[in-house]
DNA sequence: AGCACGCCGACT
DNA sequence: GTCGGCGTGCTC
């Protein structure tokens, strides 16, 4: 059996040496030894022992063979946030998929290239008499490089460190026999830049409503015993869930621990940051993707010194180096941006249901409309469910009226408005109230469907409805069924089978041509590009700068308009028949949360759902405001699909610049998969977009019951990989897909 | 980072 | 010679 050689980096916290070391795997630790293992090793000249993170095994050796040193012994795991970190990303590369490298870079962020802005100084620490005899003593032993260094710190009590090394031309070592000889002492503390500053006007504590003092007690009482685990807090939007998460929050300070926060990366606005600083001051800090590089670091090092206690930001912060993490929260829990889009492709709650583990830690779910995975879960037991029901404000839900759109077309209005929203927002624009458009933009990339019946083109195979292709052919993209484009509806003959295209922009035309004079603002992503662009129409329309308020996703999600009286979904199953099984979930999620836009000061709100489908479970069951019977339905779906979280699904995805090699390999690994047995496998199938940027897209389906065994699946696909895999193709995989590719 | 190596001037 | 200071380069 030929020798196995492990990549190991050092557990030395330096540049140079941060690059791989090779290493042989003694025949005892063959069958154990992991990527993302902690290892002993001998090191240097000495052999002196350390600690080493194994990176990848291989039987290549790139190093001498005679000079390769064997591993010790797997290493104790240290309790070290550093330990922790890798750890983690161990974890990640396992369940997700990665190289240990990629796993490492997404949880220790930009770390040593940054290590410069630490601004480590040399102070002088003796009196000037002192110090000038020593110089003079220095200068008679010839000792050039002390005395200069000296001279130095004469003229200035401070220096920077690298100026020395570097203007200077003296080395550390030189440093370093001076501040044993007590002259000087080298600094490490640095002036971190806090990315917000607010004066830290504490905010008293709110008294809390009895379900939420309820969900406080009953927490705190088993985090006191010793009980850890994961709570969903299914709450009705303003029904003050972040209230309860700052009380939470505050009983683990008290403890010593620290916490963290994700929200979803759009409702991360200043407002929001406010109410934490109010109340934590500057024990919180933020992470956000505008925090340039070198203040995400001073981020992680004021985490690590244990500055800061409260973190928040988006699915990333989950990986800021706490050395105690006490809670983890999670608002917004069924957003999809939790799901990581690059490689690792990790869910932030399963990812913060590790990390407490490793830390002992609780984690708690907010949402008003939670992922069928964490009620599934909370059902079954696993997570403890907590209800907010009442509404802070005491606003009403709105009255929400379903307008089946076939009928509009049979009694001949052909407008992309029907004549109960017409109706309604003549209404508001003449008592003067605002209005908000909806349009769901998603799976505008072409589905089918017949605009006389509604019937919607479904692949025979998958229970997926089929998108156009540019050739004119209906594709399924789970298997790859394929079939020509109908010119009538097979379900009833209409020639009014199309797919469904309308953008912001026509329907503002639309509106200024039915009510002239109407004051409009329009949002989606190309009027959104910049940040600030995004703030100032919230701020215009809240301003009352405009009657109406046409958008897409982002309208509905975080922001709150008071004097919103009226919402119009314009075409709800947009998002329905998209051809994946979260299609449902994900289109109750989004007509929940835009029909709770309306009505949320004092005067009622309605809300118009313009749909093809208005028998379809998850239109009917967001317009009576009912999450508990839409997850009945939906479930029921999820267990006769096979679908998450009954059963698992693994995508795999392959990228290749030529058309032929993408598809041969994503054919060979589906057949390598097919061998396995047990699994079921769908596809190889061209993904809905074949061609992104020149590059060939291919993804096969596995799935099985147990996520366990799709890990297995993975890991069989990885190590063929080593074998068949070229340069000119990568392969991703994704666990759980929150959409198909 | 830490350690050996080797160069160089100083001193017994 | 050889000792101590000091820069340089390497660590699988």
């Amino acid at each position: 059996m030929r020798d196995l050689y492990a990549d190991i980096i050092v557990d030395i916290s330096h540049e140079k040496l941060d690059k791989t070391f090779q290493y042989r795997v003694p025949e005892k630790l063959r069958s154990t030894l992991e990527p993302g293992m902690c290892v002993d090793i001998p090191f240097g000249n000495g052999n002196k022992k350390i600690k080493g993170y194994v990176l990848a095994v291989s039987e290549q050796c790139k190093f001498d063979p005679g000079r390769t040193k064997d591993i010790l012994g797997i290493a104790e795991k240290g309790v070290s946030v550093e330990d922790k970190m890798i750890a983690l990303a161990g974890w990640m590369r396992k369940n997700y998929g990665s190289t240990m490298i990629q796993a490492l870079k997404t949880v220790l962020p930009a770390r040593q290239s940054f290590k410069k802005l630490e601004h480590r100084q040399i102070e002088r620490m003796m009196g000037r008499e002192e110090l000038i005899s020593l110089l003079g003593e220095c200068e008679r032993k010839k000792q050039v490089a002390k005395a200069k260094l000296l001279r130095a710190v004469l003229e200035q009590e401070v220096i920077p460190h690298e100026w020395i090394t570097g203007k200077l031309g003296v080395s550390v070592q030189t440093i370093r026999s001076l501040e044993k000889a007590g002259a000087i002492r080298v600094n490490h503390d640095s002036a971190y830049r806090n990315p917000v500053k607010l004066a830290a006007a504490r905010d008293v504590e709110k008294a809390l409503s009895t379900e939420q003092q309820w969900i406080v007690d009953e927490f705190t009482q088993e985090y006191d015993v010793g009980r850890r685990g994961t709570y969903l807090i299914h709450g009705v939007t303003g029904s003050g869930k972040t209230e309860v998460y700052m009380q939470l929050i505050a009983e683990i300070l008290k403890r010593g621990k620290q916490a963290i926060v994700l929200i979803p990366e759009i409702a991360l606005t200043y407002q929001t940051l406010l109410r934490f600083y109010k109340r934590f001051g500057d024990r919180v800090s933020v992470m956000n993707s505008t925090l340039s590089p070198g203040e995400k670091y001073d981020q992680c090092e004021r985490a690590k010194k244990g500055e800061i206690d409260v973190i928040i930001g988006p699915r990333s912060a989950l990986f800021t180096p706490f050395p105690e993490i006490g809670l983890i929260i999670i608002d917004e829990e069924h957003e999809g941006s939790y799901k990581s889009e690059g490689t690792p492709k990790y869910h932030a709650r399963e990812t913060a249901e590790e990390v407490a583990r490793l830390h002992g830690a609780s984690v708690v779910l907010g949402s008003a409309t939670p992922s069928i995975e964490a009620y599934y879960r909370a059902q079954k037991g696993i997570y403890q469910c907590f209800r907010l029901e009442r509404r802070m404000g005491g606003g009403t839900l709105p009255l929400v009226h379903t307008v089946d759109l076939r009928q509009e077309l049979k009694e001949g209005n052909r407008s992309i408005f029907s004549r109960k929203l017409q109706e309604l927002l003549a209404d508001r624009l003449a008592k003067g109230e605002q209005s908000i458009l909806f349009l769901n933009r998603r799976g505008y990339a072409g589905f089918i469907s017949c605009r006389s019946c509604g019937h919607v083109m479904k692949c025979p195979h998958c229970d997926v409805s089929l998108s156009e292709h540019r050739g004119g052919r209906l594709v399924c993209h789970y298997c790859g069924y394929s079939e020509p484009m109908p010119r009538l509806c097979p379900e009833c003959g209409s020639r009014y089978i199309m797919g469904f295209r309308a953008g912001t922009q026509q329907i503002e035309e639309k509106l200024k041509e039915l009510f002239p004079g109407v004051r409009t603002l329009r949002m989606d992503a190309d009027t959104t590009r910049t940040k600030d662009s995004y703030e100032k129409l919230l701020s215009a329309f809240s301003n009352e700068e405009a009657d109406v308020l046409i958008g897409t996703q982002m309208i509905v999600k975080g922001h709150d308009f008071p004097k919103v009286t009226l919402v119009g979904v314009l075409a709800a199953d947009l998002s329905l028949s998209i051809g994946d099984y979260r299609a449902g979930e994900r289109t109750f999620q989004l007509l929940t949360q835009a029909v709770g836009r309306a009505g949320r000061g004092e005067k009622p709100g309605e809300a118009v759902i313009q749909t093809y489908q208005p028998e379809h479970y998850a239109v009917i069951h967001a317009a009576n405001q009912d999450y508990e019977a839409f997850y009945e339905e939906e479930i029921l779906y999820r267990e006769l699909g096979g679908y998450p979280p009954v059963a698992h699904l693994l995508a795999v995805q392959v990228f290749s610049a030529g058309e032929a090699v993408g598809k041969e390999l994503a054919e060979r690994l589906a057949d390598v998969v097919k061998s396995i047995g047990d699994v079921q496998v769908m596809g190889p199938a061209p993904a809905s977009i074949g061609k992104v940027n020149d590059v060939f897209r291919f993804v096969c389906y596995v799935k099985h019951i147990n996520y366990e065994r799709l890990v297995q699946v993975k890991d069989v696909l990885e190590e063929k990989l080593q074998e068949v895999q070229t340069a000119e193709t990568t392969v991703q995989f994704d666990f759980d897909p929150m959409r198909t590719l």
